[in-house]
DNA sequence: GTTGTGACATTAT
DNA sequence: CATAATGCCACAA
């Protein structure tokens, strides 16, 4: 395994708890975190969403809205997440508006019935994952 | 070691 | 509405 910065996508394989090259029991690599946000964006039903800091809530995480978004950079292509269902505080979409991001996450959203307006999604459609 | 930068949030002003 | 101050923490340099 190469140690340095080989792709993240090859650390994080989806089922695996390698914890590399971890001398500590667990806690180091954030390996358990980063599958427990990719878990819960799982969960996010078709044609709604969530934000950052409740995806991290909900997975434990409580203050860590960051590493959701960092656990969503690292994902691997191949796990088909539905990535676009998370959204900033307010149902906002975080992306700068003019990038290719924005616009595809708000095609993809768009395409599962969510209506936007001014790139927010409206309150309604975000989902209270506790729920679920 | 330190510093700066994020797919962020919350609270206060 | 906007900005700033904090908190958060992984990572790259």
């Amino acid at each position: 395994m190469a140690s340095s910065s080989k792709a993240y996508s090859e650390l994080f394989l989806p089922l695996g708890l390698k914890s590399s090259r971890s001398r500590h029991p667990l806690p180091v690599n954030d390996n358990r975190a980063i599958q427990a946000i990719w878990e819960m964006v799982c969960r996010i039903p078709c044609g709604q969403v969530s934000t950052y800091g409740a995806v991290a809530r909900a997975a434990g995480l409580p203050g860590r809205a960051r590493l959701t978004g960092f656990a969503l950079r690292i994902a691997p292509k191949d796990l088909n997440l539905p990535w676009h269902r998370v959204v900033g505080a307010g149902g906002r979409i975080v992306f700068p508006k003019s990038s290719v991001q924005h616009r595809e996450q708000a095609k993809l959203l768009r395409a599962e019935g969510v209506v936007l307006n001014d790139g927010r999604v409206m309150r309604s459609s975000i989902a209270d994952l506790e729920q679920i």
